[in-house]
DNA sequence: TAAAAATGCAAAGTTAACTATACATTTTTC
DNA sequence: GAAAAATGTATAGTTAACTTTGCATTTTTA
């Protein structure tokens, strides 16, 4: 799933070690959402999403499930 | 994390197996979420909102996490 | 231009989300 | 009131999120 968290970083000038302190994980786990490694938790989503003030369908880009949606 | 999936299933007369079916779960994974077991991935909490018309952030409750957010 | 900070990336280990199966109890429907 | 549908709950197994560590490269700052 693809996110605007690198994005909104570098807006922002914050460096994926203060962000990854600030929603209580490792850099590795910023880095690793980032690239598309895998996709946050639930948990996580809102903690980033919190932490740029937004929600988390402004960070996270759901279009790529639409597929499934559509097909019910 | 405590979510209102039980409560909007049972306003609008949804069995677990058809809320499964529909977000490509089993009803397993909908009943473990709505008792607090654990916590919907990501793609699932979206596709649980969506399937009743509302955002993420108006299903999962995530004031429990709001502590981490003021001790910033 | 050297030092410090930030980023990229990789691998092994742990934990939590989710599946599959199964059976008992409760609720609904005919 | 019997059958069918829905729910509760439990357990073992798989997969994916996340940690930990470590080191190399790039970017920033003094």
């Amino acid at each position: 799933m693809k996110n605007r968290i690198a994005e909104l970083r570098k807006e922002r000038k914050i460096s994926q070690s203060v962000l990854a302190d600030a929603v209580f994980v490792t850099r590795q786990t910023i880095t690793s959402i980032e690239v598309g490694k895998y996709t946050a938790s639930l948990e996580l989503a809102y903690r980033i999403a919190n932490y740029f003030n937004l929600s988390i369908e402004e960070v996270f880009d759901f279009s790529d499930l639409e597929v499934l949606k559509n097909e019910r």
